[in-house]
DNA sequence: CATGTAATATTACGACTGTAGTTATCGACT
DNA sequence: AGTCGATAACTACAGTCGTAATATTACATG
């Protein structure tokens, strides 16, 4: 049970990064988001163990080295963050979220397409359920 | 342009008071919230200065109190913590989401039709426009 | 075994949040 | 005018986050 769950901008950022490959050292995970934030070390090595002390990672010594892995799945992470935002925001009604992404002008008519087939398929495979 | 405007839990709770009211008091408020949070009025006061240091609400004076009014609409809030939230966590894709929520099985089969219609509805507008 | 080197552990610090006590202010009432 | 009562202003403190410098540890190598 994850129970809520909630990560920061650059925490999400270095979980990507393990649940991208599994697993990694703490160099790795540092090198891995160089490129979009550059972070000393030991910076990194702070925020990877205080994700352990939640629970979030788990790390195992090899060759010297902490290789750290996921401990949530990142399917875990949008369930329950959207979750709590949808509580929040709107009042746990999905349907409202819904409703707002679609009036939010954030969606091109292309992925209208693509959710209404969705949608139908969704709906097919809960029918035969 | 309300940049990006991230609330905590507690902050959209107070928000919601002014939302709905138009205006309140700090007392008002903050028996508003007393229900779902037991909080000081001085709290609720260090709060609401906070905000209104973002820009978040403002205040008049009256009658040797001050009435608090939200600068910011709900569907600005939402719009921008939506955007951030999809940004992080399914890279920027709303269909992503959807399709997140639609597999969340948060989702109940009234909801499902009360969505299609929706969505029908939207081309709909999309296509005359 | 002494050292250099790489990695982790410890410590630090400013910002923000939740929380509220204490103090100052100011109008009203006697 | 002096005091009371309500309200706002100031101060405080622990917890978390982002950030990192410094200290410790321990392997590898000479």
């Amino acid at each position: 049970m994850p129970e809520t769950h909630q990560l920061t901008d650059l925490q999400i950022s270095l979980m990507r990064v393990l649940w991208d490959r599994g697993q990694a050292t703490v160099a790795e995970i540092c090198d891995a988001v160089r490129t979009e934030r550059g972070l000393a070390l030991t910076t990194v090595a702070t925020l990877l163990s205080r994700l352990e002390k939640r629970g979030i990672v788990s790390h195992a010594t090899r060759a010297r080295q902490f290789v750290y892995q996921a401990q949530v799945t990142e399917a875990d992470i949008r369930r329950s963050m959207v979750h709590e935002l949808t509580e929040q925001l709107f009042d746990g009604d999905v349907a409202a979220l819904m409703s707002h992404l679609l009036t939010a002008r954030e969606i091109s008519p292309g992925d209208l397409n693509r959710i209404k087939a969705m949608l139908t398929e969704h709906q097919a495979g809960r029918k035969e359920a």
